[in-house]
RNA sequence: CGGGGUGUAGCUCAGCCUGGCUAGAGCGCUUGGUUUGGGACCAAGAAGUCGCAUGUUCGAAUCAUGUCACCCCGACCA
């Protein structure tokens, strides 16, 4: 509420992007380092965002179930590669009582110290597949399709609000298939549920392939990955799905009996989109005014704000809002809204200036706002404004009331269009095509971007690049034109090209 | 975890270098009034353990040491 203008873009990206986390009430730090108190209207926009996912995962087979928060640390020993790529971020729970010490307050009590120590899940893989041991025993218990609404804690070193926290709120899904082959399937089938979802409900174009032997899930033979970009034109892993091979299934001994009789280990699949998805949001549309939630996730997609001097001009201006709000909560549910009614907020505020309002609004995000005042209910009309063109641009003047919920629905799919079409156009204008070495060196650092450029493949040429340009590839993408060429380091064979950038 | 910076009212900050009476401003908030089509105005008012701890001193927001948190840059990072 404090202040009026926001950071711009062009003077601080990042006071920019906690700029608007903090004026349109997302989220705060709190006293705990590295965990956020996601507020209100934040948490409406991970809710939208669960809606849609639900459904789609529940579309595809899935069920959902809870598994704990605490996890034996032996349990986490089993898989090595996992271990040791969490390790360095994981609390422990050592012990399960406090007592209270006179003069010194309340101590941990070292006779309560734990027989094995728990440690806080950063990510589920273990505890459930040493669960799935007792779920799974025969080929007619498989496929096992279970997702989980949950929270994790890694302990980030730095944080910034959604982008990197250490406790954060995800969906992690983890399925369990008679076949490779069916397992694999399902690792890409989750992709594309992801890429669907970034680019239709959130109007975020990803790219998406697997992530380079270096980038993957410790534990995965592979990782698929959706990946966007940022308007600073750094990337940002959106979505993961990893094919786990039997690894999983073998360090939890986990085996069940195919049709012939004989024991196999099943294979096993995980993906997961975080509360992270929320800074992509505000970063791939957001503006100077404020933050710009694309009509689908928007948690109030239409503000309808009265105006009027007298108070018989407000009340007129009311009346017409709430007739107007009514209209367009009747309109038939339909599949853009997820069938859900259209989210109308009247707001009836009337101790602020309009001005004032109109740029709470744009601040929060609202996509399309219409405005009623005394000069439009003379003429039973209203204003509509859209968030995606600020300013007097964005508004249509004299629409009758009784044509405007048909029109506010074109609008919102307008502007889920457009959003779409913007930050596609903007990541197409920023990702370049390079042949040599130092043609990329250059480029990376201006204009930066996304880079596309052959690979020859090896972990050596790749850390290779990151530490001379701080630049990784982001993916191995898959719907991008994809020739053979060389690699712009060693000269050696590449099949393809493979998309570099710098990364949040 | 390394380098740098900042912690004073809900927010943004001044005061600190050079210690001194009762700690200030703007915004926000409360009350009353006037206002209202792109961030209104007047008046009165409430609001601060000066991040925390210890020390130096007759006296600490101010000096010293420690500590915690946040911000920026690195390192690190499905």
């Amino acid at each position: 509420m404090a202040g009026e203008k926001i950071t711009t873009r062009a003077q601080d990206y990042s006071q920019w992007y906690l700029d608007i986390v903090n004026r349109a009430g997302l989220a705060e730090n709190s006293s705990v380092r590295g965990c956020m108190v996601v507020k209100p209207h934040g948490y409406a926009l991970w809710e939208r965002m669960q809606a849609a996912l639900d459904r789609m995962f529940k579309e595809t087979g899935h069920v959902n179930a809870y598994f704990p928060l605490l996890i034996p640390k032996s349990y986490f020993a089993k898989e090595e590669q996992m271990a040791e790529g969490f390790a360095k971020e994981c609390a422990v729970v050592t012990h399960y009582r406090l007592k209270s010490v006179p003069g010194k307050g309340i101590e941990v009590d070292p006779e309560a110290k734990l027989e094995e120590e728990l440690i806080i899940r950063p990510t589920s893989e273990t505890i459930i597949w040493n669960t799935y041991k007792n779920w799974i025993q025969s080929w007619r218990d498989l496929p096992l399709l279970i997702n989980q609404w949950a929270n994790v804690l890694r302990w980030e070193m730095r944080t910034r609000l959604f982008l990197r926290t250490a406790e954060f709120l995800w969906q992690e899904g983890h399925t369990a298939h008679a076949t490779k082959a069916e397992a694999e399937e399902e690792t890409a089938k989750m992709l594309e549920v992801y890429r669907v979802f970034a680019e239709e409900w959130m109007a975020m174009p990803v790219l998406f392939g697997p992530k380079s032997e270096g980038q993957k899930f410790p534990g995965a033979e592979y990782t698929l990955c959706i990946e966007a970009m940022m308007q600073d034109k750094r990337a940002l892993q959106a979505g993961t799905s990893h094919f786990l091979g039997q690894n999983f299934a073998k360090a939890f001994e986990v085996m069940f009996q195919n049709s012939t009789g004989q024991l196999e280990h099943p294979w096993a699949t995980s993906w997961g989109v975080s509360t992270r998805l929320i800074g992509a949001l505000i970063m791939t549309h957001s503006d100077d005014q404020g933050l710009i939630a694309p009509p689908r996730i928007a948690p109030v997609q239409v503000v309808i704000c009265a105006l009027g001097k007298e108070a018989a001009e407000r009340e007129a201006s009311l009346s017409a809002a709430k007739q107007l709000a009514t209209a367009l909560k009747a309109l038939p549910r339909e599949e853009f809204f997820n069938f859900d009614t259209i989210a109308v907020k009247v707001d009836e505020d009337f101790h602020n200036t309009p001005g004032y309002r109109f740029n709470e609004w744009e601040l929060k995000g609202v996509p399309v706002r219409v405005e009623i005042g005394p000069k439009d209910v003379a003429q039973n009309a209203c204003v509509l404004a859209r968030r995606d063109q600020p300013g007097k641009e964005g508004k249509q003047f004299g629409i009758p009331l009784d044509q405007a919920p048909l029109r506010i629905v074109e609008l919102l799919k307008s502007i889920q269009a457009n959003l779409f079409a913007k930050a596609k156009a903007f990541r197409d204008a920023n990702t370049h095509t390079v042949e040599t070495y130092d043609d990329f060196r250059q480029k990376i650092e201006s204009p930066g971007g996304f880079f596309l450029a052959h690979w020859d493949g090896t972990r050596e040429t790749e850390d290779k690049i990151a530490a001379e340009t701080k630049a990784t590839i982001r993916c191995i993408p898959k719907n991008l034109p994809n020739e053979p060429g060389v690699c712009m380091v060693t000269g050696r064979p590449s099949a393809q090209r493979v998309v570099f950038a710098k990364s949040y």
